[in-house]
DNA sequence: CCTATATTGGACTAAAATAGTCCTATTTTC
DNA sequence: GAAAATAGGACTATTTTAGTCCAATATAGG
């Protein structure tokens, strides 16, 4: 459950890379790109998002390039999300007209997006510099699962190098 | 964020009528589309999938059909999303042969993992009861933001009607 | 003012996931 | 045996996601 894109993975990690370099400077997204070993063209397109959407700043020309346009503590995990998958919904009705055809069934909806927008919530207090090497404890009030947490087909990062 | 599908609501859609009529009685699926204005073959494969993940019971030949396998208070949303959406991860790793390519800048998927796994067991304590009408205060602890909770392009149900 | 270096915006294609339908068993009751 | 259901899975269409590329614009420096 609970798919993140991939385009939203790369995004974030190019956040933490730019949350790593916070020295003022700005890097070209030629830079980028050789740090996270992701393909140009799509840290290009992810960056132009991210700074479209505020999250980083950019510059024109030689010497031009990327940086955090906040620090690494004032970027929540929701702006992140927001920004990389847009403000979407947990479910959308399928009617444009603001008319429901499943009326009075249609409750349903309606739960998953208090849930959803209490998830929200939480992700706001999370920052990108708890994204960062040492997994921090997220301030979530639930007991984080760790006994499968690590298992097949997830992210199998620098722990196995 | 945090994208639901359209399959996924209609399953639930699908859980909440059962629980709705939680008599012992058996529902063909033919009852449960017209009830859910929902089209029958969605309905069937909805049905047979929430069957085999063992949501749902079934009986099959005359009068045979469908009830929830357990009552309404017993059934959490994380099961339901685990039932229609498959156990899928937030992130997951390009690389099948369990080596990240991505290598030391792949923190941000063990970071998203972790948010995953806090939500779904926070997931575990909302029940399917709690999805039906008047909605409950879910036990969640983040307040739920309520401000923009009826906005645009988001189900518009029993309450416009 | 010309050239290098970058970003900007958007078009475009390819690939994958989702949604939806349909057909052929099989099971059960009468 | 006939009728009413579910079971399983194949199949198609649609939509979303990923990924690439190109032309335009801006900047700094010689």
């Amino acid at each position: 459950m609970l798919r993140i894109s991939k385009l939203t993975d790369y995004g974030t990690m190019i956040l933490v890379y730019l949350a790593g370099e916070e020295d003022g400077r700005l890097r070209p997204a030629s830079d980028v790109a050789e740090a996270t070993h992701l393909a140009l063209p799509t840290v290009q397109k992810l960056l132009k998002k991210l700074t479209r959407n505020g999250l980083v700043q950019s510059a024109r020309g030689t010497d031009g390039g990327y940086r955090l346009a906040r620090s690494a503590e004032q970027i929540t995990a929701a702006e992140i999300l927001d920004s990389l998958e847009g403000p979407v919904a947990i479910t959308e009705c399928s009617h444009d007209d603001g008319h429901c055809e499943l009326e009075s069934n249609c409750q349903v909806g309606d739960a998953w997006q208090k849930i959803s927008l209490a998830i929200r919530a939480a992700m706001t207090e999370i920052r990108l510099c708890d994204l960062r090497n040492p997994p921090a404890e997220f301030p979530l009030r639930y007991t984080i699962l760790s006994k499968s947490g690590h298992s097949s087909n997830l992210h199998k990062q620098a722990l196995n190098k």
